[in-house]
DNA sequence: GCTGATAGGTATATCGGTAACCTAACTTGC
DNA sequence: GCAAGTTAGGTTACCGATATACCTATCAGC
């Protein structure tokens, strides 16, 4: 492999010369001996190494994205998105990223350190162990939908206590009072709390009330979704927390000989590619998953290469998409 | 941070033993000091510097995972499959996946030694460069879905031919004899060149022809598709190469009130999990991308740890999975 | 008592860069 | 004409590990 010592003699010079034509540092080097170095670094194929960069620079051009740890985390596309637009998007700004599932802090403690990570954005949440990764990392860390209480720390999120309103209001509109919900937990997730309160706020506005027994579990459980049609006022319409969750509930409810929207209304959450090609086209709260991507990214680099850049908290707006899978009653 | 020379310190040898008790080099540190050793350096948490490793080992635990370079690569649930998948399992063998888009085999050539990667995976096609990255690393390189006829290639595919022969076949069966073909371009992938080979064979063995005015591009465009349909005897099914692809037919169908599969059967490729969910559920040919992501990540680790680990051409089988999207016409 | 093997280390060079400091020649202002 | 500043470099000491060679007890065997 060509190193700089191989360049610097070739070219007559030191290899601090070389380096600092690499590195463009500005007005060290004449223009002459500047373009003879470029051509040899050219012909002969030299690429920096940049573990030996990271060693002596103490920066290593490395984000990490750190997910959970259970299985594939691209297998949803929700992550495969983030990881995707945020990889994309470092990549263009000369970082590159680094691949991490994790639990526990301590193990994502030890990944970051031995790369000597520039920044880290996590995927999923932490939540009890936010404030212990950021006493013992001094790196930038950027956390994704997050509600910790802590203050100063880096969030990009959305309003999903508006995304729950939206969803509320968009069922009342179309005359639906009897309305179920199904979701993660809320009580791990904040999330899906933020989304079930902004959408009971909505309801309640309107004198709907949830109550305990409409809500459902998002591993679409058939016996469950049976018995919430079976009381005495079914509902008429399912906020589901997620598009994913929504397109199992919709198969769930058709293997019940019920149809989305004639029988019942389904709308989702996200809005990802993939709802607009379902049967029926998904109603759903949508997110913009490759702006937030982006921003999160840009965030850590900012982060990174200005020291004094301030904490931020990023809030993105939701809103509506209307297709097919929620029936107006009132028509 | 704490260094090797920390720990050594801190427990009264030299650095080298450090070293030797942390990379488990056998026998040549008592039982005694060892444990010392180990306590400290849990305690004061010490966490090797991979990029000094890589320096002085000439090893960096780093696979390079490479796709195509337009827009978000993770948007295809194929390509996050395979990749979260292949991160999973390397993860596991404690290497760390370093993720790359590129179009030209100089910009690989210049990432994969800039972080003197100890191996690569290839998504996606750089056929007409395999042979010179071939030629400019040396290290091992793993290809997915390739059909090169250079020899001695690392390879990970699925048997596609195949593939086209169960759709054809499951179509005819179902008593279809006007067929459409509905994917990328065969001239440039050699996959889907192999799937409508497959398909055309079995579609031969009946005599019934696939004429190219029945095939179309996987852009999905309406018009292209009235066409067809307008045809003097119209297609009763169409084949398409990728479940995305299917989706999008069904869709477009849909839109030009068609019904799926009363008045037009689907077959898909590929499996995903979404076309479980998708209305009508889609009868596709399946094929297992855990297995394959699993299987690719092992080789290059194989071929890495194994210099003389011999060159493998692994093929996948493939199997009809029947759902709903195919009418039988006998019936 | 001497040789040789083995266990349990140490010392030093090196991997490929960069930071920080040094220097010589030339320019510029006064 | 000279101090001060600029330009275009070179020198040297690391960064944090590992490879390699070398050292020193201890003990068995003859």
């Amino acid at each position: 492999m060509v190193t700089l010592k191989d360049i610097a003699q070739a070219a007559g010079v030191s290899a601090m010369t070389v380096s600092r034509v690499v590195n463009k540092v500005p007005s060290r080097v004449s223009e002459d001996t500047r373009r003879r170095i470029l051509c040899l670094v050219d012909e002969m194929g030299y690429v920096p190494n940049s573990s030996a960069r990271s060693l002596s620079s103490n920066s290593s051009h490395l984000i990490a994205i750190i997910t959970g740890s259970l299985g594939n985390p691209l297998k949803y596309p929700y992550n495969a998105l983030m990881t995707g637009g945020m990889t994309h998007y470092m990549q263009q700004k000369s970082y590159s990223a680094l691949f991490y599932q994790a639990t526990d802090y301590r193990a994502v403690t030890r990944q970051l350190r031995s790369w000597r990570v520039d920044g880290a954005v996590f995927l999923g949440l932490f939540d009890s162990d936010m404030r212990k990764l950021r006493e013992d990392n001094s790196i930038p860390l950027v956390f994704t939908d997050s509600y910790s209480t802590i203050r100063q720390l880096n969030n990009v999120g959305i309003d999903d206590y508006k995304g729950g309103e939206l969803a509320a209001r968009h069922l009342l509109q179309n005359g639906h009072r009897e309305i179920a919900f199904i979701g993660g937990n809320a009580e791990e997730s904040p999330v899906v709390r933020n989304r079930l309160r902004g959408f009971r706020r909505a309801l309640g506005q309107e004198n709907v009330l949830l109550t305990d027994s409409s809500i459902l579990s998002d591993d679409v459980d058939l016996n469950a979704i049976r018995r919430v049609l079976e009381k005495p006022i079914p509902p008429t319409a399912f906020f589901a927390t997620a598009d994913i969750t929504a397109l199992k509930l919709v198969k769930a409810l058709h293997s019940l000989g019920i149809r989305v929207p004639r029988d019942c209304s389904v709308i989702g959450f996200d809005n990802l590619e993939q709802v607009e090609f379902s049967m029926p086209p998904l109603t759903t709260i949508a997110q913009d998953i490759d702006r937030k991507a982006e921003l999160a990214a840009d965030l850590v680099i900012r982060m990174i290469e200005d020291k004094t850049a301030p904490v931020q908290n990023i809030v993105l707006d939701v809103e509506l998409v209307e297709r097919e899978s929620v029936r107006n009653l009132k028509a």
